[in-house]
DNA sequence: CAAACAGTTGAACAACCATTCAACCGTTAA
DNA sequence: TTAACGGTTGAATGGTTGTTCAACTGTTTG
């Protein structure tokens, strides 16, 4: 009673099949893995950040200015500027009175072009 | 008072660059894009669709077997097998009282595979 | 048919989180 | 020094969201 060619699942579910949740659990990542994965994609997940991140990609932008570009307060955008900030998807540089934000590597260009391919099928 | 050789920012924020602004403005992706993408990364961003993910990579897994490997109950994983299933992230095969989950295309494969690699820096 | 089981679902609850508001710090200019 | 500005921060608030619980559907078996 197999659904696939290879890797048949065997469980019935009456009695657990301990085989195959064994095998899963020794095989999947640890706990503490697992969290940072889904922190990380976390900080990804809210519009205002995405929006943010695109804005000082290439170019730096004081908060006021990203502000502008969003159409939010300086206040909202600080607050979203630490999460990028603890999360070390971004650097600062401060100038004067102003703080000017960009992308701290390419690596996040990447994942989100990733994901940008996915999303248009 | 450039802060980067090349791109130097010129906003002074007293009165807002708008050159800048209504650049950045035209650059950006628009608004249904930008929900999106974080609507996309939102899936990936909780710890129990992550840890579900890699539990039916590879090998079909009944909802039972699911909950079992993660420590929960079958209405919770249910539940985010629904949001997975939404999102086509997942696809689902009905076998007499079993259902078996696994992985859509090869594609989230590689997006966690990059956030990996980021995160061990 | 009736009982048992796999899985789904909706409502309720609790925890989380983004924005607002007000107060604050540091820098600059008068 | 004082006022103005860019930016940050903490508390409060409202909305979102994951889990629990109970009830339900559909399939299998006695």
């Amino acid at each position: 009673m197999s659904i696939y060619e290879k890797n048949a699942p065997t469980c019935e579910c009456e009695e657990l099949h301990n085989e195959v949740i064994e095998k899963k659990k020794r095989e999947m990542p640890d706990l503490s893995t697992l969290y940072d994965l889904s922190d990380f994609f976390k900080i990804f997940g809210d519009s205002t950040r995405m929006s943010i991140l695109f804005a000082i990609d290439g170019e730096p932008m004081c908060v006021c200015d990203i502000a502008a570009t969003l159409g939010m307060t300086k206040s909202a955008v600080s607050h979203q500027l630490k999460i990028l900030r603890q999360s070390d998807l971004i650097t600062y540089r401060k100038s004067g009175k102003n703080v000017f934000y960009t992308l701290a590597d390419d690596h996040v260009r990447d994942i989100i072009e990733k994901a940008l391919e996915h999303i248009k099928e």
